[in-house]
DNA sequence: ATGAAAGCGCTAACAA
DNA sequence: TTGTTAGCGCTTTCAT
């Protein structure tokens, strides 16, 4: 049963020997450093075309960097993060970086174990997505690694933030469905496993501004909050436990679109129809929001350019930045035909 | 601004000292390799837990393992690839194997970098999902590396090989919608940009197939069949194409769920409802194709089970394996409200 | 402008 | 059973 033939890997002395030079100089050419003639750089150039040399990675680690972005992505499930890697990808393109994602859920653990392999393998720089650890964590991976956080209001000395204005956005979604005529509006939250504080999570800021927003609306009799998670799972067992209230909500105001997802699946189930008995508003505006059969009213924050601002950020702190910087995009809302007046019956979705 | 302190990581050194032994005990400590007296074991082990000590993985690497195994995933986008890594992490878990995702596209360009960004970064195990490089490409990696394919039915020596029985499924879905008296059924495939043997690729079987079945039932003057991709667009575009024909097709068999939720935006868009006017079907079976409000007649096939075995499969050739394996799994129609008789204009999903 | 040589943290062959 | 030591491929002073 044949072992294994692992060809030896060409490295930076085959290429010297190849090219009649030293490795230093190699070395050198690799990285566009100082001190190369014209000359000595060709021929290297040409014998690491000729023998297909790739530099080790882990060697590099050794000394140097990596060349390695590492993304911490807490759930391959939720639509609107594919959005923040375009952005991501598309700023690390033409440089010598790779973004690797590594799946942080779920639970606390998971996530914590997550970024432990990344800071392991010596990554030049990490994006934290949505990240539940403490703050206390936070600053001890970023004080090793240059790290962006996205989704947390934090302010913090030694990372950078990068989020959406959750408030505004909730205000928006809130507002909409107060204007429709809604009084008793539900909300789907997400409870987080870990110990992010309360007002610094996106997810807690959408939850107290709709709180808000009701109570200027001298709506504080009529607040009922389902604390599941941002999942089509969470939305659905959320949207069940509000469905069971009496009186029933009017309208339903899920955090994330994946809930969104799963409420409608259980409004479904509970033969109510959307928007006729019940109105249905999610945030992200992800792409299947728009699917006409789907027509989910929701909030648009811009990923790619919250990915394509992380990553400049990235490489601007592995360049040495030493202070930490903060970076907001506006969302808007998305008004489709899951939200509609309260009772208009005639108007189902086609 | 202050210049970042990267605090001096914990070494084996470090380790060794603490505890009094040399560092050659503290490395077989850490690997439970043989020839450490529990005593000294306990010490170790007492050394490392408090210095808060962490194996530095690029120099591992250097010598050994990374305990990384590297899965490429062509696209973020497709629900059906989270079933998969769900699987692999499964498998995983427990194991001192962390898993990292690249993202292998758009193009076979992109493909081709992001598996030498794995090779690299020198991961001990490779798991391709749905490549759509060469086959030579794949064997000389798979050379270097252990590799288990997702996807492909391609018969090699040198990788093994997970995927479903596309012919099945395919046949299923086809001789479903013939069943329901439909003839003018058309195709959505992938047309990939690589060089994957024809016959190889899941999208070239499912294609395929659907061809033959519609010949054997004598409706090989009606196979309109569209190439773009599997994904929201590729769908749309793919049923635009079709709804351009006369006469249009009454039933559509998207090779995948992304691309049947293209198709259904297209077919909205053109004022045609599913079923009355258009049967749809997908493949994957994903969450969505379930939500009540899409109602998608699909193809399961058991995606955490594939990834299970391929992390298996990996874990098993890491150890030393050295003959190839081939491992499928068995699909299963779920028919929804998106397919019906043609012509049933009463029967709209609700 | 070029090269020699000292490590980076770890593993494994070998000695004791 | 335990420890000594020679690298792994690369970067980076420091000479030349």
């Amino acid at each position: 049963m044949a072992t294994r033939e692992r060809p030896r890997r060409v490295t930076i002395a085959d290429v010297a020997r190849h090219a009649g030079v030293s490795t230093t100089a190699v070395s050198k050419v690799l990285r566009s450093a100082y001190g190369v003639s014209p000359a000595m750089r060709d021929r290297v150039k040409a014998a690491i075309e000729e023998l297909g040399y790739r530099p080790h990675a882990a060697a590099r680690a050794m000394r140097g960097r990596t060349f390695t972005i590492g993304v911490l992505l807490p759930d391959l499930r939720n639509p609107f993060f594919p959005d923040i890697l375009d952005g991501l990808n598309e700023r690390l393109a033409g440089t010598d970086y790779q973004a690797i994602m590594v799946q942080g859920g779920p639970g606390t653990e998971a996530e914590a174990r997550a970024i432990e392999a990344l800071v392991d393998r010596q990554v030049d720089g990490i994006l934290m997505i949505a990240p539940e650890l403490g703050r206390a964590r936070l600053e001890e991976v970023a004080a090793q690694v240059p790290t962006v956080v996205l989704g947390l209001h934090e302010r913090s000395a030694v990372y950078d933030a990068v989020h959406d204005d959750d408030e505004l956005g909730a205000e928006l979604v809130v507002r909409h469905l107060i204007g429709l005529g809604h009084r008793r509006i539900a909300h789907i939250g997400h409870l987080p496993g870990g110990r992010v504080r309360a007002s610094a999570a996106l997810h807690a800021i959408r939850a107290a501004t709709y709180e808000r927003v009701m109570r200027e609306h001298g709506l504080e009799g009529e607040i009922p909050v389902a604390l599941t998670s941002y999942s089509e799972e969470g939305g659905y067992e959320g949207a069940r436990r509000l469905l069971a209230r009496s009186p029933r909500p009017t309208a339903i105001f899920a955090g994330a679109d994946s809930a969104a997802l799963g409420a409608l699946r259980a409004l479904h189930e509970a033969g109510l129809s959307v928007p006729a008995d019940v109105s249905l508003a999610g945030y992200d505006n992800t792409r299947l929001a728009a699917l006409s059969s789907i027509s989910l009213t929701s909030v648009d924050q811009d990923g790619e350019e919250m990915g394509r601002t992380a990553g400049r950020l990235l490489l601007e702190r592995i360049e040495g930045r030493g202070s930490s910087v903060r970076f907001s995009v506006t969302p808007t809302l998305v008004p489709r035909r899951s939200t509609a007046p309260p009772g208009s019956s005639g108007e189902r979705a086609r």
